[in-house]
DNA sequence: GCCGTTTTCGGCCCGACTGTTTTCAGTCG
């Protein structure tokens, strides 16, 4: 069993027992070990043999045997009977808002509670209200978390909640009393999903802001509120907090809010090995304050190069910033074109020209167009003769356009049922490049799936992979494949994958990037644009890297026109 | 369940807020 599949099973492990009510230490140490698995290679045969792997923090006896036993039989016993013992409805409770372990454990031992449904009955029926620990306000609280788990889970998207907190925001930052005011926690780091919305604010009368918040058009709920934070639940469901603090607080507070939890528990963990301690307020020694003006001289005091958001996971960040400064992650103004976009050739909204002047519009020197191939009938596919047609008239638009701007002529091309593309290879030898995408037969085995991809991406004339594992986030799971077995056939072949940066799909993963960079893989950024305002997802991409660890160096895009061209002209057959 | 040069037992990040209490446990981030 790889690594990554490892930790999940003691992350489950973790909150299985959480859900039963054991002991919070011994459930963290679950959680403690598949963090620490995370920042390990994905075999661990290795490891194992030259008896290192107990050398890695969080790993102590019991649980290096419970790694050992999975890593080499695929299988655990312990985790087995745990998971045949426990109620498979019971996790889900821990999902509702302001049940936790404890009450969780009551519900079970008094009304015999074992999942949301149960839960549901009891508190309509107000059994919940008359057991000890709890309320009227428990129990209604209660039907309405579940509500709200029922009616629209309990993340939302990154763009949706740009979406929603971009005029909280805004207005926060209009108010006399804030100094200044930023979005925090999941949202700030950039993560794919956002569970809610964070925002701080500086402020030495935080008061009439929180006020005033509670009182905006989109708060359906207020559901706490006190001197220096509020939680609203917002009408379209996320719910959003807002937290005031001193400017002099503001460094340490932006930091803490902007987590991620392990991350943060990681560095007052360095705190205390120093005999300080770190929290939301201020850094303090045995003779008093250490003072911050920004994150970066928190960062600093701890003996640590500055970490930028999107990397806080406890990934290894911290120990990286031990040893000195972190290499510079790709930002929005280091790309110089863009792959992957789609005209109204196929399925895209603009037309060529449209395309071409928002790419230049917004500071991109060039365009490389991929309309969907022949099978696409779904999206408008291009026949050969269409093909010819478009190459056409983008050379024209070439022509016309001289030194200035440069439009690539590259299609998106289905990967058919056999791992075959859709067009023959002399068309394919006619565009600068090719896209490769699966685009259907979903339901196909994993080894299957996996071989298929394979097979395409051996294919001389492909460029790069598209959207790797066709997930859509909160919609649609990936289909199953091998991501880590079509990650190394690319690196072998040369074959670029596509960070798919529309912020449904962002596809590869944060995750997987990391393992390409490992290989030593170029990255393409592709916003797989079907509008001019597609475009601009090109940022949820950049997210992507940047929590994948990413320089300018590893992303292709990045590179110049001609730099471009070069590339495309090596990697295709002779 | 992990960890250790003040500890092999007794800690484990910690402060705000809520609801249910009548001084605090539980939850949350």
């Amino acid at each position: 069993m790889d690594t990554r599949r490892i930790a999940e099973v003691l992350d489950e492990m973790g909150t299985l027992l959480e859900a039963r009510g054991e002991d919070a230490f011994r459930c963290r140490a679950y959680h403690n070990a598949a963090q620490a698995l995370k920042a390990l290679p994905p075999d661990l045969s290795e490891l194992i043999a030259s008896n290192q792997l107990g050398e890695t923090p969080g790993l102590g006896k019991s649980m290096l045997a419970k790694v050992v036993e999975l890593a080499t039989t695929g299988r655990l016993e312990s985790y087995e009977q745990l998971r045949q013992t426990t109620p498979p409805g019971l996790v889900a409770l821990l999902r509702v808002p302001g049940l936790g372990p404890k009450k969780i454990k009551v519900l079970r031992e008094e009304l015999q509670i074992e999942g949301l449904a149960d839960l549901r009955q009891a508190a309509e029926s107000n059994q919940v209200a008359s057991l000890k620990g709890f309320g009227t306000k428990t129990e209604a609280k209660i039907l309405e978390g579940i509500n709200f788990i029922e009616s629209v889970g309990d993340r939302i998207l990154q763009s949706t909640a740009r979406r929603q907190i971009g005029p909280i925001l805004d207005w926060v930052r209009a108010q006399p009393a804030t100094i200044k005011a930023e979005a925090c926690g999941s949202l700030r780091r950039q993560k794919a999903t956002i569970g809610d919305l964070d925002i701080l604010f500086a402020s030495s009368d935080p008061a009439p802001v929180l006020d005033g918040f509670i009182h905006r058009p989109e708060v359906a709920a207020v559901l706490a509120q006190g001197p220096t934070k509020a939680s609203v639940r917002l009408a379209e469901g996320v719910q959003c907090d807002l937290r005031g603090v001193s400017l002099t607080q503001f460094p340490f507070a932006l930091n803490y809010f902007t987590g991620s939890k392990e991350h943060n528990i990681a560095m007052r963990r360095r705190a205390i090995a120093r005999g300080w301690k770190l929290n939301e307020y201020s850094l303090d020694g045995p003779e008093g304050p250490l003072p911050c003006d920004s994150e970066a001289e928190i960062y600093e005091r701890l003996g640590l190069a500055y970490i930028e958001p999107e990397l806080r996971e406890d990934w290894g960040e911290i120990e990286a910033a031990e040893r000195g400064p972190l290499p510079t992650l790709v930002t929005r103004s280091d790309l110089i074109g863009t792959f992957h976009c789609h005209t109204d050739w196929s399925d895209g909204g603009a037309t060529l020209d449209e395309m071409v002047e928002a790419t230049r519009a917004r500071g991109l020197t060039y365009l490389g167009i991929a309309d969907h191939s022949r099978s696409a009938g779904y999206a408008g596919g291009l026949s050969i003769e269409r093909v010819r047609k478009q190459w056409a008239a983008i050379d024209a638009l070439n022509t016309k356009l001289g030194q200035t701007f440069k439009i690539f002529k590259g299609t998106e091309c289905d990967i058919l049922g056999d791992g075959s593309l859709d067009y023959p290879d002399e068309i394919l030898a006619g565009f600068d490049y090719v896209v490769a995408s699966v685009h259907s037969l979903f339901g196909l085995s994993r080894e299957v799936m996996t071989d298929r991809v394979i097979a395409a991406v051996k294919n001389p004339y492909v460029t790069m992979l598209g959207h790797p594992t066709g997930r859509l986030l909160l919609a649609r799971d990936g289909y199953a494949i091998d991501l880590e077995a079509v990650i190394e056939a690319c690196s072998k072949s040369g074959t670029m994958i596509e960070i798919n940066a529309n912020p449904h799909r962002l596809d590869l993963d944060d995750e997987h990037c990391r393992r390409a960079k490992a290989l030593g893989m170029l990255l393409v950024i592709n916003p797989d644009a079907h509008s001019t305002g597609g475009l601009d997802d090109l940022d949820y991409g950049i997210g992507v890297a940047r929590r994948a660890n990413l320089t300018a160096a590893d992303v292709f895009n990045t590179r110049s026109s001609s730099e471009v061209e070069a590339a495309f002209a090596r990697h295709r057959p002779v």
